[in-house]
DNA sequence: CATATATATGCAACTAGTGGAATAAGGGAG
DNA sequence: CTCCCTTATTCCACTAGTTGCATATATATG
Protein backbone atom coordinates (compact mmCIF):
# COMPACT_ATOMS: atom_id res chain seq x y z
CA UNK A 1 0.00 0.00 0.00
CA UNK A 2 2.44 2.70 -1.22
CA UNK A 3 0.00 5.04 -2.14
CA UNK A 4 -1.40 5.83 1.21
CA UNK A 5 2.82 7.19 1.55
CA UNK A 6 2.92 8.96 -1.22
CA UNK A 7 -0.41 11.12 -0.40
CA UNK A 8 1.37 11.03 3.19
CA UNK A 9 4.57 13.08 1.26
CA UNK A 10 2.90 15.01 -0.54
CA UNK A 11 1.09 16.10 2.36
CA UNK A 12 4.41 16.73 4.04
CA UNK A 13 4.99 19.87 2.22
CA UNK A 14 1.71 21.68 3.72
CA UNK A 15 -1.89 20.75 4.07
CA UNK A 16 -4.13 19.67 0.59
CA UNK A 17 -7.37 18.52 -0.05
CA UNK A 18 -7.35 15.10 -2.44
CA UNK A 19 -8.09 17.24 -5.43
CA UNK A 20 -5.03 19.32 -4.76
CA UNK A 21 -2.97 15.80 -4.16
CA UNK A 22 -4.73 14.91 -7.43
CA UNK A 23 -3.17 17.82 -9.07
CA UNK A 24 0.34 17.51 -7.96
CA UNK A 25 0.72 13.50 -8.75
CA UNK A 26 -0.09 15.14 -12.05
CA UNK A 27 2.62 17.00 -12.46
CA UNK A 28 5.29 15.86 -9.90
CA UNK A 29 5.22 12.87 -7.79
CA UNK A 30 3.34 11.41 -10.32
CA UNK A 31 6.54 11.01 -12.32
CA UNK A 32 7.15 8.35 -9.87
CA UNK A 33 3.95 7.12 -8.85
CA UNK A 34 0.70 7.44 -10.92
CA UNK A 35 -2.90 7.26 -9.14
CA UNK A 36 -6.31 8.53 -10.17
CA UNK A 37 -8.56 10.60 -8.09
CA UNK A 38 -10.48 7.96 -7.37
CA UNK A 39 -8.05 6.06 -5.69
CA UNK A 40 -6.51 9.14 -3.96
CA UNK A 41 -9.54 10.16 -2.17
CA UNK A 42 -10.14 6.58 -1.33
CA UNK A 43 -6.81 6.23 0.02
CA UNK A 44 -7.08 9.87 2.02
CA UNK A 45 -10.48 8.90 3.13
CA UNK A 46 -8.31 6.03 5.32
CA UNK A 47 -5.55 8.11 6.39
CA UNK A 48 -8.51 10.56 8.03
CA UNK A 49 -9.76 6.89 9.55
CA UNK A 50 -6.43 5.85 10.76
CA UNK A 51 -5.59 9.31 12.40
CA UNK A 52 -2.45 9.64 9.78
CA UNK A 53 -4.25 13.12 8.98
CA UNK A 54 -6.95 15.34 9.74
CA UNK A 55 -9.68 16.36 7.84
CA UNK A 56 -11.70 20.13 8.03
CA UNK A 57 -13.95 20.96 5.40
CA UNK A 58 -13.40 24.52 3.99
CA UNK A 59 -16.22 26.29 2.52
CA UNK A 60 -15.85 28.16 -0.83
CA UNK A 61 -17.94 30.98 -2.48
CA UNK A 62 -18.96 30.14 -5.80
CA UNK A 63 -16.89 26.29 -5.81
CA UNK A 64 -17.88 23.20 -3.97
CA UNK A 65 -16.57 22.66 -0.17
CA UNK A 66 -12.95 21.67 -0.02
CA UNK A 67 -12.09 18.78 2.13
CA UNK A 68 -8.25 19.93 3.56
CA UNK A 69 -6.30 17.16 4.99
CA UNK A 70 -3.42 18.14 7.37
CA UNK A 71 -0.72 15.32 7.82
CA UNK A 72 -0.76 14.11 11.91
CA UNK A 73 2.84 13.73 13.78
CA UNK A 74 1.56 10.07 13.73
CA UNK A 75 0.76 10.24 9.98
CA UNK A 76 5.14 11.97 10.05
CA UNK A 77 6.08 9.01 12.21
CA UNK A 78 4.56 6.38 9.69
CA UNK A 79 6.73 8.12 6.62
CA UNK A 80 10.10 8.17 8.85
CA UNK A 81 9.08 4.04 9.45
CA UNK A 82 8.40 3.71 5.79
CA UNK A 83 11.92 5.13 5.03
CA UNK A 84 13.55 2.80 7.21
CA UNK A 85 11.63 -0.29 5.86
CA UNK A 86 14.30 -1.95 3.06
CA UNK A 87 13.12 -1.25 -0.25
CA UNK A 88 13.24 -3.68 -3.18
CA UNK A 89 14.25 -2.00 -6.31
CA UNK A 90 11.22 -1.62 -8.87
CA UNK A 91 11.03 -4.78 -11.13
CA UNK A 92 11.67 -4.12 -15.51
CA UNK A 93 7.80 -5.32 -16.00
CA UNK A 94 7.10 -4.25 -20.29
CA UNK A 95 4.88 -6.29 -22.41
CA UNK A 96 7.08 -5.10 -25.35
CA UNK A 97 9.98 -7.05 -24.57
CA UNK A 98 8.08 -10.10 -23.69
CA UNK A 99 7.31 -9.80 -27.59
CA UNK A 100 10.90 -9.72 -28.51
CA UNK A 101 10.73 -13.41 -26.96
CA UNK A 102 8.32 -14.09 -29.86
CA UNK A 103 9.56 -12.02 -32.13
CA UNK A 104 9.25 -15.37 -34.29
CA UNK A 105 5.46 -15.44 -34.21
CA UNK A 106 4.72 -11.72 -33.98
CA UNK A 107 4.72 -9.12 -37.12
CA UNK A 108 8.43 -7.42 -37.44
CA UNK A 109 7.22 -4.33 -38.84
CA UNK A 110 4.60 -3.66 -36.04
CA UNK A 111 7.60 -3.86 -33.97
CA UNK A 112 9.67 -0.93 -35.76
CA UNK A 113 6.65 0.88 -35.67
CA UNK A 114 6.36 0.87 -31.87
CA UNK A 115 10.15 1.50 -31.45
CA UNK A 116 9.74 4.56 -33.73
CA UNK A 117 6.82 5.43 -31.43
CA UNK A 118 8.76 4.55 -28.48
CA UNK A 119 11.66 7.18 -29.21
CA UNK A 120 9.43 10.04 -29.54
CA UNK A 121 7.42 9.15 -26.80
CA UNK A 122 11.33 8.76 -24.64
CA UNK A 123 12.10 12.26 -26.04
CA UNK A 124 9.15 13.79 -24.84
CA UNK A 125 9.33 12.18 -21.64
CA UNK A 126 13.17 12.85 -21.41
CA UNK A 127 12.49 16.71 -21.84
CA UNK A 128 9.84 17.01 -19.36
CA UNK A 129 12.05 15.66 -16.88
CA UNK A 130 15.09 17.95 -18.12
CA UNK A 131 12.69 20.78 -17.74
CA UNK A 132 11.77 20.03 -13.99
CA UNK A 133 15.52 19.70 -13.56
CA UNK A 134 16.61 22.89 -14.99
CA UNK A 135 13.72 24.44 -12.45
CA UNK A 136 16.13 22.70 -9.57
CA UNK A 137 19.62 22.95 -10.84
CA UNK A 138 20.86 26.22 -8.86
CA UNK A 139 19.25 25.22 -5.68
CA UNK A 140 21.60 23.18 -2.71
CA UNK A 141 18.60 22.76 -0.41
CA UNK A 142 18.21 18.79 1.07
CA UNK A 143 14.35 19.00 -0.34
CA UNK A 144 15.48 20.31 -4.13
CA UNK A 145 18.84 17.79 -4.15
CA UNK A 146 16.09 15.25 -3.44
CA UNK A 147 14.32 16.27 -6.23
CA UNK A 148 17.03 16.53 -8.66
CA UNK A 149 18.16 12.87 -7.71
CA UNK A 150 14.97 11.93 -8.37
CA UNK A 151 14.34 13.45 -11.72
CA UNK A 152 17.68 12.76 -12.99
CA UNK A 153 16.82 8.68 -12.26
CA UNK A 154 13.59 10.01 -15.05
CA UNK A 155 16.66 11.06 -17.07
CA UNK A 156 18.96 8.55 -17.08
CA UNK A 157 15.95 6.11 -18.16
CA UNK A 158 14.23 7.95 -20.92
CA UNK A 159 17.51 8.50 -22.75
CA UNK A 160 18.56 5.12 -22.28
CA UNK A 161 15.35 3.76 -24.00
CA UNK A 162 15.86 6.35 -26.64
CA UNK A 163 19.07 5.13 -27.86
CA UNK A 164 17.92 1.34 -27.20
CA UNK A 165 15.22 1.72 -29.71
CA UNK A 166 17.43 3.37 -32.04
CA UNK A 167 19.93 0.47 -31.78
CA UNK A 168 17.02 -2.31 -31.72
CA UNK A 169 16.05 -0.44 -35.00
CA UNK A 170 19.22 -0.89 -36.85
CA UNK A 171 19.33 -4.36 -35.73
CA UNK A 172 16.17 -5.18 -36.69
CA UNK A 173 15.67 -3.46 -39.99
CA UNK A 174 14.15 -5.35 -42.83
CA UNK A 175 17.83 -5.94 -44.42
CA UNK A 176 19.15 -6.97 -41.27
CA UNK A 177 16.19 -9.69 -40.62
CA UNK A 178 16.58 -10.64 -44.04
CA UNK A 179 19.64 -12.02 -43.55
CA UNK A 180 18.76 -13.73 -40.81
CA UNK A 181 16.04 -15.74 -41.96
CA UNK A 182 18.63 -16.69 -44.81
CA UNK A 183 21.00 -17.95 -41.98
CA UNK A 184 18.28 -19.82 -40.33
CA UNK A 185 15.61 -20.91 -43.47
CA UNK A 186 12.50 -23.15 -42.31
CA UNK A 187 10.22 -22.80 -44.80
CA UNK A 188 11.94 -21.37 -47.65
CA UNK A 189 14.63 -24.91 -47.91
CA UNK A 190 11.85 -26.49 -49.71
CA UNK A 191 10.89 -23.25 -52.61
CA UNK A 192 14.30 -23.78 -53.91
CA UNK B 1 -4.96 -8.51 -19.42
CA UNK B 2 -0.93 -8.66 -21.09
CA UNK B 3 -0.32 -12.31 -18.85
CA UNK B 4 -2.95 -13.55 -21.48
CA UNK B 5 0.04 -12.58 -24.11
CA UNK B 6 3.09 -13.34 -22.37
CA UNK B 7 1.53 -16.84 -22.03
CA UNK B 8 1.27 -17.03 -25.16
CA UNK B 9 4.53 -16.10 -26.37
CA UNK B 10 5.83 -19.04 -24.33
CA UNK B 11 3.54 -21.42 -25.71
CA UNK B 12 4.31 -20.39 -29.46
CA UNK B 13 7.75 -21.87 -28.81
CA UNK B 14 6.11 -25.22 -28.37
CA UNK B 15 3.17 -26.94 -26.15
CA UNK B 16 3.45 -26.74 -21.98
CA UNK B 17 1.71 -27.31 -18.86
CA UNK B 18 0.66 -24.82 -16.69
CA UNK B 19 3.48 -26.24 -14.56
CA UNK B 20 5.85 -25.57 -18.03
CA UNK B 21 5.15 -22.25 -18.09
CA UNK B 22 5.23 -20.91 -14.78
CA UNK B 23 8.87 -22.54 -14.35
CA UNK B 24 9.71 -20.61 -17.72
CA UNK B 25 8.51 -17.64 -16.66
CA UNK B 26 10.81 -17.88 -13.47
CA UNK B 27 13.73 -18.11 -15.75
CA UNK B 28 13.73 -15.95 -19.12
CA UNK B 29 10.26 -14.21 -19.62
CA UNK B 30 9.86 -13.52 -16.12
CA UNK B 31 12.28 -10.62 -16.44
CA UNK B 32 10.12 -9.24 -17.68
CA UNK B 33 6.62 -9.99 -16.62
CA UNK B 34 6.64 -12.05 -13.65
CA UNK B 35 3.36 -13.84 -12.51
CA UNK B 36 2.41 -16.75 -9.70
CA UNK B 37 1.78 -20.31 -10.76
CA UNK B 38 -2.00 -19.57 -9.50
CA UNK B 39 -2.51 -16.41 -11.93
CA UNK B 40 -0.70 -18.48 -15.16
CA UNK B 41 -3.56 -21.41 -14.66
CA UNK B 42 -6.02 -19.40 -14.45
CA UNK B 43 -5.62 -17.18 -16.96
CA UNK B 44 -4.25 -20.49 -19.00
CA UNK B 45 -8.04 -22.07 -18.76
CA UNK B 46 -8.91 -18.62 -20.18
CA UNK B 47 -6.79 -19.20 -23.36
CA UNK B 48 -8.70 -22.61 -23.07
CA UNK B 49 -12.35 -21.59 -22.83
CA UNK B 50 -11.36 -18.71 -25.41
CA UNK B 51 -9.91 -21.08 -28.12
CA UNK B 52 -6.80 -19.71 -28.02
CA UNK B 53 -4.83 -23.01 -26.75
CA UNK B 54 -5.79 -26.51 -26.67
CA UNK B 55 -5.87 -28.80 -23.06
CA UNK B 56 -5.00 -32.42 -23.65
CA UNK B 57 -4.33 -34.20 -20.58
CA UNK B 58 -1.22 -36.75 -20.39
CA UNK B 59 -1.17 -39.53 -17.97
CA UNK B 60 2.30 -39.79 -16.33
CA UNK B 61 3.47 -42.47 -14.36
CA UNK B 62 4.50 -41.60 -10.63
CA UNK B 63 3.71 -38.07 -11.35
CA UNK B 64 0.41 -36.21 -11.81
CA UNK B 65 -1.03 -36.22 -14.50
CA UNK B 66 0.04 -33.26 -17.10
CA UNK B 67 -2.57 -30.68 -19.14
CA UNK B 68 -0.77 -29.74 -21.65
CA UNK B 69 -1.59 -26.76 -23.78
CA UNK B 70 -0.83 -26.19 -27.47
CA UNK B 71 -1.22 -23.15 -29.37
CA UNK B 72 -4.09 -22.52 -31.83
CA UNK B 73 -3.74 -20.85 -34.82
CA UNK B 74 -6.44 -18.20 -33.56
CA UNK B 75 -3.77 -17.87 -30.86
CA UNK B 76 -1.07 -16.97 -33.13
CA UNK B 77 -3.57 -15.13 -34.74
CA UNK B 78 -4.19 -13.02 -31.36
CA UNK B 79 -0.57 -12.89 -30.49
CA UNK B 80 0.80 -10.97 -34.18
CA UNK B 81 -2.38 -8.47 -33.68
CA UNK B 82 -1.55 -8.03 -30.56
CA UNK B 83 1.97 -6.75 -32.01
CA UNK B 84 0.34 -4.59 -34.45
CA UNK B 85 -0.99 -2.62 -31.50
CA UNK B 86 0.51 0.42 -30.52
CA UNK B 87 2.36 -0.36 -27.19
CA UNK B 88 3.14 2.35 -24.35
CA UNK B 89 6.04 2.46 -22.81
CA UNK B 90 6.48 1.55 -19.33
CA UNK B 91 6.11 3.35 -16.77
CA UNK B 92 8.69 3.89 -14.37
CA UNK B 93 6.96 3.30 -10.77
CA UNK B 94 9.08 3.51 -7.58
CA UNK B 95 8.39 4.62 -4.30
CA UNK B 96 11.89 4.95 -3.22
CA UNK B 97 11.62 8.40 -5.43
CA UNK B 98 8.71 9.22 -4.03
CA UNK B 99 10.26 8.96 -0.80
CA UNK B 100 12.96 11.65 -2.18
CA UNK B 101 10.68 14.08 -2.87
CA UNK B 102 9.50 13.56 1.29
CA UNK B 103 12.97 13.24 1.76
CA UNK B 104 12.92 16.58 4.73
CA UNK B 105 10.51 14.46 6.56
CA UNK B 106 11.76 10.92 6.19
CA UNK B 107 15.05 9.21 7.66
CA UNK B 108 18.30 10.01 5.44
CA UNK B 109 19.97 7.50 7.15
CA UNK B 110 17.34 4.93 6.17
CA UNK B 111 17.81 6.31 2.70
CA UNK B 112 21.47 5.59 2.84
CA UNK B 113 21.11 2.25 3.78
CA UNK B 114 18.62 1.29 1.36
CA UNK B 115 21.04 3.21 -1.38
CA UNK B 116 23.46 0.22 -0.35
CA UNK B 117 20.87 -2.43 -0.31
CA UNK B 118 20.17 -0.93 -4.04
CA UNK B 119 23.22 -1.42 -5.79
CA UNK B 120 24.24 -4.88 -4.75
CA UNK B 121 20.69 -5.89 -6.00
CA UNK B 122 21.03 -4.01 -9.21
CA UNK B 123 24.53 -5.28 -9.54
CA UNK B 124 23.19 -8.80 -9.04
CA UNK B 125 20.51 -8.50 -11.43
CA UNK B 126 23.12 -7.19 -13.88
CA UNK B 127 25.27 -10.25 -13.83
CA UNK B 128 21.78 -12.58 -14.22
CA UNK B 129 21.75 -10.18 -17.33
CA UNK B 130 24.89 -10.57 -18.67
CA UNK B 131 25.16 -14.25 -18.02
CA UNK B 132 21.82 -15.09 -19.83
CA UNK B 133 23.32 -13.15 -22.86
CA UNK B 134 26.83 -13.82 -22.98
CA UNK B 135 24.97 -17.47 -23.74
CA UNK B 136 23.47 -15.80 -27.20
CA UNK B 137 25.93 -13.54 -27.86
CA UNK B 138 27.26 -15.52 -30.96
CA UNK B 139 23.78 -16.36 -32.05
CA UNK B 140 22.57 -14.47 -35.29
CA UNK B 141 18.86 -16.18 -35.91
CA UNK B 142 16.06 -13.43 -35.25
CA UNK B 143 14.60 -15.33 -32.02
CA UNK B 144 18.22 -15.13 -30.13
CA UNK B 145 18.60 -11.31 -31.19
CA UNK B 146 15.36 -10.70 -30.14
CA UNK B 147 16.42 -12.22 -26.67
CA UNK B 148 19.34 -10.35 -26.73
CA UNK B 149 17.96 -7.52 -27.19
CA UNK B 150 15.66 -7.36 -24.37
CA UNK B 151 18.32 -8.55 -21.93
CA UNK B 152 20.23 -5.71 -22.89
CA UNK B 153 17.21 -3.57 -22.02
CA UNK B 154 17.97 -5.20 -19.01
CA UNK B 155 21.28 -4.50 -18.53
CA UNK B 156 21.34 -0.95 -19.40
CA UNK B 157 18.80 -0.61 -16.90
CA UNK B 158 20.58 -2.42 -14.01
CA UNK B 159 23.83 -0.47 -14.83
CA UNK B 160 22.21 2.83 -14.69
CA UNK B 161 21.15 2.31 -11.22
CA UNK B 162 24.11 1.32 -10.04
CA UNK B 163 25.29 4.39 -10.90
CA UNK B 164 22.93 6.76 -10.26
CA UNK B 165 22.88 4.83 -6.51
CA UNK B 166 26.65 5.71 -6.20
CA UNK B 167 26.22 9.45 -7.11
CA UNK B 168 23.39 9.31 -5.02
CA UNK B 169 25.32 8.18 -1.92
CA UNK B 170 27.81 10.79 -2.43
CA UNK B 171 25.54 13.77 -2.71
CA UNK B 172 23.54 12.50 0.03
CA UNK B 173 26.43 11.74 2.38
CA UNK B 174 26.37 12.72 5.75
CA UNK B 175 29.02 15.65 5.17
CA UNK B 176 26.79 17.06 2.17
CA UNK B 177 23.46 16.47 3.96
CA UNK B 178 25.33 18.41 6.79
CA UNK B 179 26.38 21.72 4.41
CA UNK B 180 23.01 21.53 3.03
CA UNK B 181 21.43 21.77 6.11
CA UNK B 182 23.52 24.78 7.41
CA UNK B 183 22.47 26.77 3.76
CA UNK B 184 19.01 26.20 4.84
CA UNK B 185 18.82 26.63 8.28
CA UNK B 186 15.70 26.22 9.72
CA UNK B 187 15.60 25.31 13.62
CA UNK B 188 18.95 25.52 13.97
CA UNK B 189 18.33 29.60 13.33
CA UNK B 190 17.10 30.07 17.10
CA UNK B 191 20.05 27.97 18.80
CA UNK B 192 22.56 30.57 17.60
C1' DC C 1 12.04 -42.95 9.25
C1' DA C 2 11.25 -38.14 8.63
C1' DT C 3 11.75 -34.31 5.96
C1' DA C 4 12.55 -31.66 1.95
C1' DT C 5 12.12 -31.03 -2.93
C1' DA C 6 10.11 -31.48 -7.44
C1' DT C 7 6.02 -32.36 -10.09
C1' DA C 8 1.27 -30.93 -10.92
C1' DT C 9 -3.23 -28.38 -10.46
C1' DG C 10 -6.44 -25.51 -8.57
C1' DC C 11 -9.58 -22.40 -5.29
C1' DA C 12 -10.77 -18.59 -2.10
C1' DA C 13 -9.96 -14.40 -0.12
C1' DC C 14 -7.71 -10.33 -0.42
C1' DT C 15 -5.34 -5.84 -2.17
C1' DA C 16 -4.41 -2.54 -5.65
C1' DG C 17 -5.69 -0.05 -9.35
C1' DT C 18 -8.94 1.33 -13.46
C1' DG C 19 -12.91 3.41 -15.55
C1' DG C 20 -16.84 5.65 -15.46
C1' DA C 21 -20.78 8.03 -13.72
C1' DA C 22 -23.16 11.27 -10.65
C1' DT C 23 -23.50 15.70 -8.45
C1' DA C 24 -22.76 20.61 -8.21
C1' DA C 25 -21.48 25.45 -9.39
C1' DG C 26 -19.03 29.06 -11.86
C1' DG C 27 -16.65 30.93 -15.99
C1' DG C 28 -15.47 31.48 -20.76
C1' DA C 29 -16.05 30.54 -25.92
C1' DG C 30 -18.86 30.57 -29.72
C1' DC D 1 -27.91 30.48 -24.60
C1' DT D 2 -25.69 26.41 -24.81
C1' DC D 3 -21.67 23.74 -24.41
C1' DC D 4 -17.57 22.67 -22.46
C1' DC D 5 -13.90 23.32 -18.97
C1' DT D 6 -12.33 23.68 -14.25
C1' DT D 7 -13.00 22.98 -9.54
C1' DA D 8 -14.41 19.48 -6.07
C1' DT D 9 -16.04 15.17 -4.09
C1' DT D 10 -18.11 10.50 -3.84
C1' DC D 11 -19.26 5.91 -5.17
C1' DC D 12 -19.47 1.53 -7.55
C1' DA D 13 -18.38 -2.16 -10.66
C1' DC D 14 -14.66 -4.25 -12.65
C1' DT D 15 -9.86 -6.20 -13.70
C1' DA D 16 -5.35 -7.67 -12.40
C1' DG D 17 -2.47 -9.60 -9.38
C1' DT D 18 -0.99 -11.57 -4.60
C1' DT D 19 -1.13 -14.71 -0.71
C1' DG D 20 -2.08 -18.67 1.23
C1' DC D 21 -4.07 -22.99 1.28
C1' DA D 22 -5.31 -27.81 -0.30
C1' DT D 23 -4.38 -31.94 -2.72
C1' DA D 24 -1.53 -35.63 -4.80
C1' DT D 25 2.77 -38.60 -5.43
C1' DA D 26 7.73 -39.85 -6.19
C1' DT D 27 12.45 -39.21 -5.22
C1' DA D 28 16.36 -37.64 -2.80
C1' DT D 29 18.67 -36.23 1.60
C1' DG D 30 19.78 -36.66 6.24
Amino acid sequence: MALKYAILVSLSEGPKSGYDVAKQFDESIGFFWRARHSQIYREMGKLRDNGLASAEEVPQLGKPNRIVFTISDAGRQALRQWSLEPSEPPELKDHFLVQLYGIETIDIEGVRQNLLRRIERHQDRHAEYVMKHKLLENSQSLSDVGKQLALEVGMRWEWEWVDWCTQALERLSPEAVAKMTNIVPFEQAGDR
